[in-house]
DNA sequence: ACCTGAACACCGTTCAAGT
DNA sequence: ACCTGAACACCGTTCAAGT
């Protein structure tokens, strides 16, 4: 009947326009609001027609996080590492505000994406650039952390067993060929991870002292409050 | 048949009961995994016997997250600030390790409850009690908030209206009776609420700005790497 | 290669009824 | 006063089938 408007409305789906719909869905109606059919719904399919795109749910959430992870600025050239740090960091609030959902969405992810170790080693780069050494890095990183988001506590630990399902065992070589690759994309992230505890001869580390991430931010908050205190600090 | 069995399982359902057992079922599951009707199950009892005790799932959540803050120590007595803060503050993360799910719980809430309003009470009460000024008491509790979870921005904010749902209008009256009820039970929060814009007479405060406050934690951090830097910090 | 339709095993919550 | 049972309008995901 009307051959053209069917054309037009059928556009072929692909990964990036189920997760951009995602994405704006989850902007318009919230994060609990978002399912599947409903998103299926938007973009005039039917729920399974998603599932050539996406793995499930989880996967859909995790595309979605790339996309905000993608939206931060890269690190600012030619500056100090201090300003560096400060612009990075706000240019990534200001993302994280322009979708409230995404706080949550992070919180929520235990899988590591690309976009999201490629943001952490070029974070960890700026530092190291600055001058600081690997150890004060990786604590800088936790501490930073805590401040944009929850989710940094586990970034270095080995990735958490799911619950209800054993281990899954990787062989030696492919263990082997993956830090490989990691070490190529990511060589901040494995120069931090392979620092501490290289006296056992393990390459992946053995998660960080959580304990220790987390005193060590709050003495530094400690202390700044302190000197504010004695200075009589006011903030007109 | 066997009456007294029958009588031992029926213990009669309370909040009290259908909190703790939520709490335990959390732990046990975790939190994407607790359901009414799976709560209910484990009760022995029909999914609907828990709306007696409990409005909705949401309300369930507002009670866990009670449940949890307390278990947080009061503040210690008869010591400075900066350890009562301190020891306080690892408390409440101890609390919060105790129940993984708890985090993911705290951010989703956007009730202030009595448990959570009493806590953050006794929190800038530390803090006071330390010579504090209410500003800077205000700025600390936002900085330190987002080191122990991430819910404290918008505690002092006016109510955030329901997606959908027309804000509802109080009565004069009705709002002069809740702020001098507020007033009596959390004299500090009411005190750091009412100390900023007084100048256009509004009692309840306007939001802080984020930005301030984001900024203000950030730059306390920054500042204390540099001078880790400078000095030559390591961990070990 | 990509999309569909029906079905399964779940949800939270309403309503009217039972004791 | 407290609990029940059936029903409604949703979920995510499987499977086998269509083009």
């Amino acid at each position: 009947m009307t051959p053209q408007v069917e054309v037009e409305r059928r556009v072929r789906l692909n990964r990036d326009r189920v997760l951009q719909a995602a994405v704006s869905l989850a902007d318009e109606v919230g994060i609990e609001a978002l399912s599947m059919r409903r998103l299926a719904q938007e973009l005039d399919v039917v729920p399974m027609a998603l599932y050539k795109h996406v793995e499930n749910k989880e996967e859909l959430l995790d595309g979605m996080v790339e996309v905000i992870v993608e939206e931060i600025d890269p690190p600012i050239r030619d500056t100090d590492w201090k300003s560096a740090v400060r612009q990075r960091v706000l240019s990534a609030r200001r993302a994280l505000q322009r979708h409230p959902w995404a706080r949550q969405a992070i919180e929520s992810r235990t899988n590591k994406t690309p976009a999201v170790l490629g943001f952490m080693d070029s974070f960890a780069g700026m530092l190291l650039a600055g001058g600081f050494s690997v150890d004060l890095t990786h604590h800088v990183m936790h501490a930073i952390g805590g401040r944009m988001w929850g989710f940094t506590q586990e970034l270095f630990d080995d990735a958490a067993p799911v619950k209800g399902e054993a281990p899954v065992e990787v062989p030696a070589e492919v263990r082997a060929a993956t830090v490989q690759q990691m070490q190529q994309r990511y060589p901040n992230i494995v120069a931090i991870a392979t620092s501490r505890n290289h006296d056992d001869g393990s390459v992946v580390g053995h998660g960080c002292d959580d304990e220790f991430e987390f005193e060590f931010a709050l003495d530094l908050l400690l202390d700044g409050f302190e000197r504010l205190h004695e200075r009589g600090w006011s903030s007109r």
